[in-house]
DNA sequence: CGCGACGTTGATTTGCCTCAACGATTGTGG
DNA sequence: CCACAATCGTTGAGGCAAATCAACGTCGCG
């Protein structure tokens, strides 16, 4: 079981590739640990990376001029985090993307991505449907904020996220589904008593 | 000008043509016109198309068990309008696509789509391209719907469309940024009183 | 002409936020 | 290893943004 095992699969459920084109996509990886807590992008700097989780925890949030943040999105072992915007343009950033658990990456910087997709243009198709389903998830996550109510959105993110939302902080939930910590907690507790 | 100078345009701005390829592209395009108020898609029924609209104004929209309709988006021309998930999946689809003006529509199916890409490969590049906009947008739209009021999020739909905006009605508008119509008109008024 | 969408306005309600305070847990440096 | 700080979850009081409900005038269209 090694580092690009995972990376290889998700891949492979998308476009075939030979074994020298595997060691060539392997090669334009860059591997890194990093500690919890980490920033690997904060607003300002602009995003060089597009990064694949082989184990961890990631968070992307924006943080408004009064410092509430709200979460955009989470990503575990599995799943890529980047800041598209200004990954694909190469301008500063919006937002700021942490690490909420000890984790190792493989990075594709813009340098890499463009030769990868240059040398091996079934990637396009890869890239084409990762982002495709990314744009369907937030569609979803989109009409689910502004149509239901605060405990719909919490009940179907566990829901829907069984295997992440226990690795999750109530804090960390709260800003993601909109609602302030306090106000889930409320809402927690409500539920409960229903339940009795 | 011709009904494919506005798509061929489009297409230009990211991958070279041939003009033998163009040809092909052309001839999987199935061109149509359609009145205001045609529902191109419905729930439950199977989105079989991408649609480039070389004229007109498309909504794409959500409908809840009580009947409450919520924007997803507006299309018009120069851009594309589809149910990515229930196209590309092939099932149910869970919104709804309606004009808003006599539109002039160049469909793709899913066939010709497959066959598109299969002949063409740098196709994947192009619609590679357009789904990386299309998130950017939505994740731009998705901050503010969480993090801005309803007044920031009226006043930079103007800004933002000012093409758009005029040809809507407010209660469209409404449905878009997600309020009710009641309390755009309120704010509508509120911001007018303001300026004098 | 008359019907149905659309925009407007007011009265009332409500979902959720803000602020403040407090235990419990976690992490950290001495 | 302990003390202190920091973070986290919880609870309550009070407030506000926006929804709901109802009524009415206007306009475009069949």
């Amino acid at each position: 079981m090694h580092m690009f095992s995972t990376i290889d699969d998700a891949v492979a459920t998308c476009i075939a590739l030979s074994a020298e084109e595997r060691l060539l996509f392997h090669s334009l990886l860059k591997h890194r640990r990093v500690r919890k807590r980490t920033w690997l992008l904060q607003e300002g700097e602009i995003c060089n990376f597009e990064a694949f989780i082989v184990k961890g925890c990631i968070r992307v949030f924006y943080c408004d001029e009064d410092g509430a943040e709200t979460n955009l999105s989470f990503a575990i072992e599995g799943s890529w985090v980047s800041d598209l915007q200004s990954f694909s343009a190469q301008t500063p950033s919006l937002m700021f993307i942490e690490t909420l658990e000890d984790s190792e990456l493989l990075l594709l910087d813009y340098r890499a991505k463009t030769e990868l997709l240059d040398r091996i243009p079934r990637f396009e198709r890869f890239f084409r449907l990762l982002l495709q389903q990314s744009l369907i998830t937030l569609q979803t996550r989109w009409h689910a904020s502004v149509a239901h109510t605060a405990e719909q959105r919490y009940t179907s993110f566990l829901d829907r996220y069984p295997t992440l939302a226990p690795r999750l902080t109530q804090t960390q939930i709260a800003r993601f589904i909109g609602v302030s910590p306090e106000f889930l907690s409320k809402m927690r507790r409500g539920m409960y008593r229903r339940m009795n």
